[in-house]
DNA sequence: CTGTTAGCGCTTTCAA
DNA sequence: TTGAAAGCGCTAACAG
């Protein structure tokens, strides 16, 4: 297996052809000044041969880019950013380019290390879902040239492009309908405040209980779930207080998912009906929403458009018009779906 | 933004250096034979300049490789191949190696368009979710010393490393359980039987049947759903029979979420009670299984375990001592959970 | 229309 | 311990 490991080169073609290698070069890029019997020869050859043109030789030429488009999400097995990164490499596919993923787990060492990796691997432009607020290594990535996209997270002080949802009003939105719908005791669970969607997303929270008139109860707010199981915990703890939310907000999937199995949970006790389990609000849809015991609703949007819109945001910059244009911040819509089930 | 798009070489480092190019690269792999001091400010070029080796470059050195895995699934969008790509991401980074992520969409032309690419770009080896049975590029791949694993699913003649789930002996507990609590009408939701997976579930399924002397009932076997969409439909389509099935084996995640929607959307019409409805039996676990309306059981398996599997075997045969090994074909256990929810 | 030359960034000789 | 030369695979630029 793999014994006769040779890749066939240029030369190899050439000679097989009985051309110079300029000759299987100019082929391969279009015939442009080619004889067509010779080019149908040195096609011939390189079918016999198997060749491939190397990539990482080409690359190293001036002129010439590899590309290839860094991708560093923090967590590839949620499905949020899975369908972004489907969305990404959909996109980028077109423009005739290939995705090197890495997957960063919240962690903003391994993102540098990343980066780093990604600039050594010549990329063309990197899309970041940043795991924090550090920017150095991404500023650094600019200044060489090789233009960032931030997704669902902006950065602070880094003249980036980016795409984010309207995390802000989505929260405000969902909020207000719970507030519509008669609750009056919320609760909230997100990930972290310094997280750019968790600090917008609760802000949306905070500012339609403030327009309404309704105090915010601390006791009823968890911010620190990355997990599903943080995410139940916290529910739990909600569930337990001496008076608890009629409704919860949770402001992605995880937190979401968390709080419904955490209900179900309870619910298979039979100490309790659905009746005396608090409503959801869902920042993020999610497969089988519908099948929760108890009402909920969904401020929704589409990841995979996220990941498209990444992608064009950089592709833009690389191949468009967008070139030497000044940042470009987007933010993508949310639609409110009160009622999933 | 991105103005001063310079990226430093050796040779820059070198200068500012006052050293050869030749030591910088000596400092930077190691740094043996080069003095201390030399060496300190080399690095310290380094870091003023932002220097990165490029890689590239290097690896078009005789004996030197991308340090790049290829990988090629039918869909990252789908938990289960998502969550197979954080195994062998994970896997993969420790060993200081990048994957080159494609997505193939279930589509052999695709899929042999990726690895022509991903062999252009000298990948180190290949991770593929075979789209089809189609292998000559995969063969191609090996015969240009760049090994193949093939994950989940396997192809016939082709000799090449595998890790696959236990499909047959999976359906066929998973059916026997639906037999022994007395059902003995089961419907059956799968893709496509031309699929590995499909082909293998499903025999496990008909060999539970036969083996408790259930006669097949065709009308009641549907294997061509590839989207929940698709499933849902098929779903509706089984509960619209004379005689229903009282069970209903789906075959993975799409079928059995597709299976579960369509039952939830009958129940909310208030029409029909959930007694009403056949039970699951679902190859693959999937978030919020619990939720179902109707009692599920689940074959459960570990898809980041499977992509980290797959991993070490490419790893194994690239630096390890399964250079010259024979094809190895692993198949990971799964277990039934019975009664879920 | 085709070939020769030169050099991209890097590192393995080989010499000092 | 360091450097010079040479060449990996490829393709602009310049002949012819």
């Amino acid at each position: 297996m793999g014994e006769r490991a040779h890749r066939p080169t240029v030369k190899e073609v050439a000679q097989r052809a009985g051309v110079s290698p300029m000759t299987v070069s100019r082929t391969l890029s279009g015939g442009l000044n080619v004889k067509p019997d010779v080019q149908q020869r040195v096609l011939a050859a390189v079918a016999e041969l198997g060749y491939h043109r190397n990539e990482n030789a080409r690359s190293i030429r001036p002129g010439h880019s590899s590309g290839l488009i860094g991708v560093a999400i923090t967590n590839i097995a949620n499905p949020y950013y899975s369908t972004f990164a489907l969305g990404v490499e959909e996109e980028v596919a077109l423009a005739g380019r290939r995705i090197l993923l890495g997957n960063t787990s919240e962690d903003v060492t391994r993102e540098t290390e990343l980066v780093g990796d990604f600039l050594g691997r010549r990329v063309d432009g990197l899309i970041v879902v940043p795991a924090g607020t550090a920017s150095d290594h991404l500023a650094h990535s600019q200044s060489q040239g090789v233009p960032v996209v931030l997704a669902s997270r902006r950065i602070d002080g880094l003249a980036a492009d980016s795409v984010v949802l309207a995390d802000d009003d989505g929260a405000h939105r969902g909020t207000i309908a719970l507030i519509d719908r008669g609750h009056t005791r919320i609760g909230y669970l997100g990930n972290s405040i310094s997280i750019f969607t968790g600090e917008r997303r609760h802000a949306g929270f905070v500012r339609a209980l403030e327009e309404r008139g309704i105090p915010l109860d601390s006791r009823l707010v968890a911010t620190d779930q990355q997990t599903v199981d943080q995410a139940r915990e916290a529910m739990r703890a909600l569930l337990r207080a001496k008076n608890p939310p009629t409704a919860v907000f949770c402001a992605n999937n995880r937190n979401a998912i968390g709080a419904l199995k955490e209900i179900s949970t309870q619910l298979s006790t039979g100490l309790r009906g659905a009746a005396d389990f608090p409503e959801i609000m869902s920042f993020d849809d999610f497969e089988l929403a519908e099948l929760s015991p108890v009402p909920i609703s969904v401020i929704d949007h589409d990841p995979r458009e996220l990941g498209r819109t990444a992608a064009r945001l950089l592709l833009d910059r690389l191949d468009g018009d967008a070139r030497d244009a000044a940042p470009r911040a987007i933010e993508l819509p949310v639609s409110l779906r009160v009622g999933v089930r």
